[in-house]
DNA sequence: CATTAGCATGTTATAAGATAACATAACAGG
DNA sequence: CCTGTTATGTTATCTTATAACATGCTAATG
């Protein structure tokens, strides 16, 4: 069993919520993608082993994992990838590689402070951020 | 006139590219809004004066827009705003207040390079970097 | 001035991404 | 047992975006 997913369980029991069924099997499939996976090529997995998950179930999972942290969804292109560091609150930034797809998380934590300071400049009150970027990762740098 | 619209037309001009009917109306729809559009939204605007716009122009013309930087798209919510800052070149993250949908440009010249550095650090090679964020507006957190 | 290369738009159809609305089930607490 | 809560199942639909191909416009060339 992926570590992921006994983190999952873990924090769920922590947090009094639930690991149902489809959140599992969603963050199974995520965790066992090398890279991002669109929803629909989720929900069309989710179901390969005779029990069809729909689109709703699915974007619900998604929500919920997104939430915990174990899951991050990549703006640019609406796919979702399983956070590599475990349940971690500090924020990440995505790097998607334009060559191999997979994603290389940057933890920003100073950063953000900066990003946050120069709103709070121009008076805007920051509650969320969101970075990602495209590039190339270090294998793919190597090779080219 | 809008003073986006004769830079569009100064920029396009310099550049070699020509600033077409779909594109002006485009620009100047989102020149018009004081906050982001969707873009069915546009499709139905650009065409409410008797000439239809259909999707794939629409499209086109946001896609034209974005690449002179005249025009920023927001992933978080696939809308698209009209460029504050004429033309400009350096980086600029896009702060969507929660309240009033406004968004506030804000430049991070040196973090982009932090960013940078800090994927650099894990062997990723940054050719792109997409910065947003949402909370609150200046007017909007005096009200609050 | 005809030809043609290039770029841009027009048109039709459809793919891809996401959610509203309501029904059903599972389970804990009183 | 009843009931509130939480989660899933189901149907239908909405929203976002693009593929594929036809047509038109303009400007350079011969």
């Amino acid at each position: 069993m992926h570590a992921l997913i006994r983190e999952a369980e873990a924090l769920c029991l922590r947090t009094g919520v639930t690991f149902t069924p489809p959140r599992r099997r969603v963050l199974e499939l995520l965790a066992a993608s090398k890279i991002p996976m669109k929803a629909y090529d989720l929900i069309s997995q989710a179901g390969a082993d005779g029990h069809p998950f729909k689109p709703p179930t699915v974007y619900r999972a998604l929500e919920f994992l997104c939430q915990l942290g174990l899951v991050h969804r990549i703006e640019q292109d609406a796919t979702f990838v399983a956070c590599c560091h475990s349940g971690h609150t500090q924020p990440v930034a995505l790097f998607v590689c334009n060559s191999c797809l997979k994603v290389t998380e940057v933890a920003y934590p100073n950063v953000a402070k900066v990003l946050e300071n120069a709103a709070q400049a121009q008076g805007f009150q920051v509650e969320s951020i969101v970075v990602e970027g495209r590039g190339q990762c270090a294998p793919c740098a190597q090779a080219a």
